[in-house]
RNA sequence: GCCUCCCUAGUUCAACGGAUAGAACGCGAGAUUCCGGAUCUCGUGAUAGAGGUUCGAUUCCUCUGGGGGGCACCA
């Protein structure tokens, strides 16, 4: 089904090039938008003030002009021309009418759109080291990630949700000295405890489930190879659990990044990059010459120890996705600390020509205010409050609901001690009543008798009707900004328009039913429902 | 010092370069003999400062001030 916006767009494209010799060359990017005012028009569009410079003319005239040329459009029952060049559309309200037995035929597949073509897109996100509890900004990239994933199914395209995991290197082995350590401590055994080595809490609850004491050691070498292996499944065991059972996350796949080294992919990129001359010897590292890309300084793949740098597995882990996997693209959500990163990352498909295919969004950290203060935290100290304990505390709908409201590249705060209050204004129950309220009228009339009703023509009713066709644009404009706090904005301007609805349009009136109206109640519950289900938000049918 | 993100109402956040800058919470005043008052209606109140580009700037550019994060043979 189209959407008025999506004529109205093919149309003035047509006869802004039949009417411009200019626009034959170039056609116009045309938007058309939903005016607040309703004074402006149900439709909208600023195409002449656009095409002011373009064709060299006033943009009052260009705004005639198309005005005339567009005749008739079926649907539309006045254009208004408007200084300084708005072209103002008003439409039938036999139109928007109609649109609600079509938006309840389109069923579950209302709102999908077909612009992914089928793509195949990799989303990587959240992607901590398996070295402690998720953050809270761990849990906002994932919630973000995630949601971008359904609304990416919903535009047409075919993503696929991956953590990659940091499995081997120098946090791992800086977490297996940790254990180590504090295992020997629960002992009575006296040992040092750099401050250096992990802090948390969580140290000392692996290191009490090992039971170290039944290792038959023959070395320390040898007992921490051991006990590495055992640490690293219990620390990728426990960050599936909280991914899968308090964010609500199901990933396709977690990567690790020795799958990358049994592969030999390390020695596979390494190849390429020497193959155009890009790689140099230096101290007794290896160099890549990502200056030549653009990146501010060369990069090291290999330490002078031997040891490869996460860089160098990144390369890799490209090279397995983008042409062993062949995906046709990835988003890679990355906390603001990794921002630097992007120069080189970026350099670095460059040089392999896979340019354009990798997106990196910079997910900003959430500021942690307890008592009014900033609570500073660091995951080494162990002083930091994991994304679990929020999402116990006020409940995992109300929690993405807060985390996608805000906009990805936008610093946060969050007020713990408020956590709780807070819950209960969360806006997210402003919108699950109004789709409980739904559930509640529509059951309310089955068995009552029918009254036969005219269309319903209120200018309540023809809000909300304008408000569920605006879910396929949200798709694709979302689908495409990767702006997923436009949802939640979204939803509670749907809740408060049906809430108005409600107000004033009955849709049992003395024991009958006015099916126009209840037909418009369903559609609202169906684009509620959908949408809610994009935020991974539950929509429940009572509360 | 260099790079980057942010600065909008008392607070937390919106607004592809468009028309009167929107919400939520807070505060103040109202609304229901029938569909859920976790609702609705009205009021309160903001673009950090100075320049520039533009028909038009919260948005783009420059400078100033304030805050976050980077600037490793860590990730």
């Amino acid at each position: 089904m189209m959407t008025m916006t999506q004529i109205l767009r093919a149309k003035l494209t047509q006869t802004a090039a039949d009417l411009f010799e200019e626009c034959k060359q170039q056609p116009p990017v045309v938007r058309v938008e939903t005016p607040s005012d309703p004074k402006f028009g149900d439709y909208s569009t600023n195409l002449a003030m656009q095409l002011a410079p373009v064709v060299k003319d006033g943009p009052m005239r260009i705004a005639d002009k198309l005005k005339v040329a567009l005749g008739t459009v079926p649907g539309i029952t006045t254009i208004e021309v408007v200084p300084p060049g708005f072209l103002n559309f008003r439409v039938a309200a036999s139109w928007f009418t109609q649109q609600v037995r079509a938006i309840l035929d389109a069923g579950k597949e209302y709102g999908a759109s077909t612009i992914g073509e089928g793509k195949r897109v990799i989303l990587e996100f959240i992607s901590a080291n398996p070295t402690g509890p998720m953050t809270l900004a761990n849990g906002r990239g994932g919630f973000a990630g995630d949601t971008l994933a359904n609304v990416l199914v919903a535009a047409g395209y075919k993503p696929f949700r991956e953590y990659y995991v940091n499995d081997i290197g120098g946090q791992v082995e800086k977490l297996t000295e940790s254990v180590i350590r504090r295992s020997f401590q629960l002992k009575g055994i006296k040992v040092d405890y750099p401050t250096d080595l992990y802090q948390g809490e969580y140290v000392l609850e692996i290191a009490k489930k090992l039971h170290l004491e039944r290792y038959k050691l023959k070395s320390a070498n040898e007992l921490k190879q051991r006990v590495k292996g055992r640490v690293v499944k219990m620390m990728l065991t426990e960050l599936q659990r909280v991914a899968a059972k308090k964010l609500g996350i199901g990933y396709y796949r977690w990567f690790r990044e020795s799958e990358l080294y049994e592969q030999r992919l390390d020695e596979k990129a390494l190849a390429l990059l020497a193959e155009k001359g890009l790689i140099y010897k230096q101290d007794g590292a290896t160099w890549f010459r990502t200056t030549q890309f653009g990146d501010d300084k060369d990069r090291v793949l290999i330490k002078s120890d031997g040891e490869k740098t996460y860089f160098l597995a990144d390369i890799a882990l490209r090279w397995n996705r983008f042409r062993q996997r062949k995906f046709d693209c990835e988003v890679l959500f990355l906390g603001a600390d990794h921002h630097g990163y992007q120069g080189r990352m970026q350099a670095a498909m460059s040089a392999l020509g896979f340019e354009k295919k990798l997106e990196i969004v910079i997910v900003q950290f959430v500021r942690l205010i307890k008592a009014g203060q900033e609570v500073k935290m660091s995951k080494r100290a162990g002083n930091y409050v994991a994304i679990e304990e929020l999402i116990d505390e006020v409940g995992l709908d109300a929690a993405r609901f807060f985390f996608l409201m805000h906009a990805a590249n936008t610093h946060m705060d969050f007020d713990l001690d408020l956590a709780k209050e807070k819950s209960e204004k969360n806006p997210v129950y402003y919108v699950q009543y109004a789709h409980a309220r739904i559930c509640s009228i529509v059951k309310k009339t089955k068995g009552l008798p029918t009254k036969k009703g005219a269309a319903i023509s209120e200018p309540a009713a023809l809000g909300l009707i304008k408000q569920l066709l605006r879910l396929p644009e949200l798709v694709e404009e979302v689908a495409m900004s990767y702006d997923v706090h436009k949802l939640p904005f979204y939803t509670m301007r749907l809740a408060e328009t049906f809430h108005v609805f409600y107000g004033q349009v009955r849709v049992i009136d003395h024991g009958t039913v006015n099916p126009r109206a209840l037909e418009l109640v369903q559609a609202t519950k169906l684009v509620l429902a959908k949408t809610l289900r994009l935020m991974g938000v539950s929509a429940p049918e009572k509360m």
